[in-house]
DNA sequence: TGTACATCAGTGAACGCGCGTTCACTGATGTAC
DNA sequence: TGTACATCAGTGAACGCGCGTTCACTGATGTAC
């Protein structure tokens, strides 16, 4: 038989990830269309799936098993947008500005999973909530070795640096909620949010460089001037 | 008759108001169990304050009414928090440590209503995120008015001081956030998280107070810096 | 002050509904000989 | 290569349960005369 349609000539194998994947998807669509992941049934799920209740447990287990699949595969989405940051031309212009547009334009290309942490991350079940901060602390520690590959922030002791992270990864998450948030078609919305943004990561990486420079010599006058 | 129980020879506006304060306390008793406030149910909140289902129709129409009302009551426990840092006594010492000890104290005392708006300001239904929004946008602008009044950071712009708060008020929620989701009894873990906390408002602080210097001269330089 | 009536916070029973989970099944795909 | 059997993803019906909402009610508190 001739693999002519999207199904009905594949091998069982493909037939079962393939309805897997469509549950997946049918709970990201769900949370887009503004439910909280955690509010979310099975029925509901198998329904926006187009599959009968019953065989979602041929799949997982429950919900929350479907949910921490959902976040691992965020974690390899985080871990290429990292891939192309690290592509953005270093030597001349504002980094700044090109990463914080690399990272929103990212953040738009994959709305429904962004929306998807941004809600669990402390709204979710604990197992989720849990998953989706290690997730985060992960993405935070590949982005400190990032800069130090960088050789940028020599002189900030690593625990540091990792704070500095910890800030920045914050904002951004901050970032993508507001931005997801916001109803569509509002560009000039969208771009003051962008330029506040900005200046957010501006403020915390100017910050970041003063501390370095006077840490090495005293850190207690700074810590005096609150 | 003598009213020597807490409701039994109170009025009939009393009794209502009592009942009324008990399906608040409930709900938030049960997000402090671990539950979040957009899957609670009406029977689970009235069982919980010992009153029949149907009674609840007596004070709210749903849920998300009960639960714009406690967003409100936050909106006046944040308040509070303000009146109390006012009276941190700025002229010696680090007022930044004493700020977040004040800060955290606070939290600790009011963890039930800041587990809630830590919850449901990016998990809630979209009418109780919104309620949040408004009601942490008021509190930073509030903080934005204190710090002029200090006559601290006078050469920033208005707008930008609004957005430095912005940026604070995101890193004490979501200091909260971890804080309240750490296992009782850890001091040691707890101490770590406030050095942490303390350390990302000091990078935040030094952040503004330079772009502060600089700004006046020449910001270009700065933004192309990265 | 005493009495008769109105108010209304909370009750208890009932409803229809969607939920998660179970069961025995179907029938196409895969495998052994 | 052809046949007979095993596997197993997805089906369809049924279950008991808690949900939100409705209804007529009770009886203590409040009010008017």
């Amino acid at each position: 038989m001739i693999e002519h349609e999207s199904d009905e000539g594949a091998a069982r194998p493909e037939r079962k990830t393939g309805t897997r994947k469509a549950l997946l998807q049918a709970a990201l669509t769900l949370v887009g269309e503004g439910r909280s992941f955690t509010s979310l049934g099975l029925r509901e799920i198998a329904r926006q799936a187009g599959v009968v209740p019953n065989a979602f447990y041929r799949h997982f287990r429950n919900t929350d098993e479907l949910g921490l699949e959902l976040v691992d595969e965020t974690g390899i989405t985080l871990r290429r947008l990292l891939r192309e940051a690290r592509q953005i031309d270093v030597s001349r212009g504002s980094i700044l500005r090109r990463s914080v547009r690399v990272y929103l334009d990212y953040v738009k290309a994959n709305r429904l999973q962004f929306q998807f942490i941004a809600t669990e991350r402390s709204g979710g079940s604990r197992i989720l909530r849990l998953a989706i901060r290690t997730d985060v602390t992960h993405f935070t520690n590949e982005m400190a070795q990032d800069i130090r590959a960088l050789g940028r922030y020599r002189d900030l002791p690593t625990p540091r640096l990792q704070m500095v992270c910890g800030l920045i990864v914050m904002t951004m998450l901050a970032a993508a909620t507001d931005i997801l948030d916001l109803p569509p078609g509002q560009p000039l919305l969208e771009g003051e949010m962008e330029e506040n943004f900005v200046q957010q990561l501006h403020v915390i990486l100017l910050g970041a460089s003063k501390w370095q420079e006077k840490d090495a010599h005293q850190a207690a006058v700074l810590s005096r001037r609150g």
